[in-house]
DNA sequence: TGGAAAATTCAAACCGATTTGGGTGCATTT
DNA sequence: AAATGCACCCAAATCGGTTTGAATTTTCCA
């Protein structure tokens, strides 16, 4: 059913009708009642492309989201980031057009959505250090928030991240207090802004007691469980291994106690672990005592704040740019203990 | 820039360019040759929502994904599913609009989406028991796919589903093979279609031997790793403990070793757990050895069908369904081992 | 009761593409 | 020279809404 029929139906002009639906003042609150009834009963919705057309506002919101070329994973924090931003939407009525790339074709994926005209706005994820995309985004005049900051742009744009440098930094500072010298750290690939940033809070909490930055307690790579088992095995069966890891994600983490266990130590004991926990609704951090001590801040909230910022820069352009920098709390679990003496 | 402008810059008529771009057989080759090198010199493409206003088609697919009500779960394998469904999108240059809402106030979203002719074609997630979804999009002629099955429907309708019920049925025999009597199914939601199957499976083999049907062996809900943690160390701490976990995903089975862990015992050895592994990007199971034992079927891949399915429904509608039940292999890995003698 | 002001409603233009049903120009045929 | 065919190209209608500017009706007050 069309506006025009459906207009008719109720012997009412298009014009009248729209209105009705659209809440502008210009039509008798009777009339209004009566419309918005008859749309109910009658299952009339106006039709979104002809809407969006006329209006020129898309009513959508795209996402690109990358996988990575090589093994083609696909983060497990933008489920719940979806999930957080999906909300605002449905809320406002505004639909999420996800677009999955490779790793590299994100720019091309940005262009077309912007040429396109499918989108209202776009929510960068995952800012690297070579990013093209910000650049890009601000010649197409299209609104966009980044879950994260670009290392080197120009700092007028809208962004949430978490603090990582300052994180990282305090968790390494607990480890560096507990006794522990040598501390490794598995972290996401460092082409990643946000990896970055957690590799220097570690290595500045390093540098300030005198430690050494030693290339073998350090790896950047996919943060799978996988990767933080291998790591954690490879690192373990040094001569002078670890006696701490400092990590990027849970599920990273994971790994890292099962290569633990397999080495037959005792997490929190024998060897400390700290990790980042985005709150993932599937991977509670335990009950009442953490499982993993950890630096936290939920991603679902940071897709909901991005959502919310970018829906009001739409609404209302040319406002200064939002720019926050979430804390991230620092919560002590069953993972971490004192240094032991030695081990050999 | 729209096609008016570009067509002038051209100096030809919109039709002309429109054909070009759209490979129509009736412009010169070498017309079609300039045009397309202008387009892309220039940055034009035809504006989305004009496009699927004028041809009636929307060039985009819908998945609406629920969160359940109570803990705000969502299911990580989305995030797989949707790359691979995503692939096969951006191949065809179809949009993906996704929407997350809550448990329950699905069939409005799909309503919505079908009414406001916002898509060609939907996917449906996570079908249950009571599951309105099927019957309403019947209903709005609207193409879709199920990933899974729906219990009691009529059965002319697409779906691409595991074998779920002989996944667990076969896994279950492989425990009672080894000599597994008291075997604790961790499911998910029973609610849910896969999870019923899957139940079914373990009782038929269970009851195949002449087992009972014990209620405190077994859970159903949220696949978390917490509740997998919890349910474990609670059936492990009972008098007569199982010696064997069969779980209905791999997050949920994490949670399992932890708790076999904590209890000082060792899994493969003192206690035994098959899990289902969807093969998710960031969660591989093990290099050369899996770790766990596991009934395993690719959601990817099943992303990337049901996706094809869709779009092939959606360009040559009126064929017979398709209708696809996927086998999943049974790979063995160092969770499972002969039931131990006895334990107190 | 008449007339101005306010409250409603409507006809028509517009958004930017696709597509129908012709035209135009040129080569070929009769 | 007229007729036919073919290869190109185009003007205008269409999709289904929103919005402008004008028309109509109602309300209010002298």
């Amino acid at each position: 059913m069309n506006l025009r029929e459906f207009s008719e139906l109720l012997g009412l002009s298009p014009t009248t009708v729209s209105r009705a639906l659209g809440g502008y003042p210009e039509v008798k609150e009777e009339t209004r009642r009566k419309v918005a009834e008859a749309a109910r009963t009658h299952g009339y919705r106006p039709n979104r492309r002809a809407a969006s057309l006329a209006t020129g506002r898309a009513m959508a919101i795209g996402h690109v989201i990358p996988t990575s070329l090589n093994h083609e994973m696909v983060n497990p924090v933008f489920a719940d980031f979806l999930a957080g931003a999906g909300e605002i939407y449905s809320d406002a009525n505004y639909d999420l057009i996800l677009s999955v790339v490779n790793d590299g074709n994100e720019v091309r994926a940005y262009r077309q959505m912007a040429r396109a005209g499918s989108v209202d706005g776009i929510i960068v994820h995952g800012p690297r250090d070579d990013d093209a995309r910000v650049a890009l985004l601000r010649e197409t005049a299209l609104p966009f928030v980044v879950h994260g900051r670009v290392p080197v742009a120009p700092t007028d744009y809208n962004f949430v991240d978490v603090d990582n440098r300052r994180a990282f930094q305090r968790a390494t500072d607990l480890l560096l207090d507990l006794g522990h010298r040598r501390i490794a750290l598995l972290n996401g690939h460092e082409t990643m802004d946000f990896a970055r940033r957690r590799r220097d809070g570690y290595l500045s909490a390093m540098v300030a007691r005198g430690l050494p930055d030693c290339a073998e307690l350090r790896f950047d790579g996919e943060m799978s469980e996988q990767n933080g088992y291998r790591t954690a095995c490879g690192m373990l069966a040094q001569q002078d291994a670890p006696t701490a890891f400092l990590v990027s994600s849970m599920i990273m983490a994971i790994g890292v106690r099962r290569a633990i266990h397999d080495a037959g130590l005792v997490m929190g004991q024998d060897v400390s672990v700290v990790t980042h926990d985005d709150m993932l609704s599937y991977l509670g951090n335990g009950d009442d005592v953490p499982i993993f001590t950890a630096t936290r801040s939920s991603v679902r909230a940071a897709g909901r704040r991005c959502a919310e910022i970018l829906l009001d820069r739409i609404s209302r352009p040319s406002q200064d740019p939002v720019q926050e920098v979430w804390e991230s709390d620092l919560i002590l679990g069953a993972s971490t203990g004192p240094a032991p003496r030695s081990r050999t």
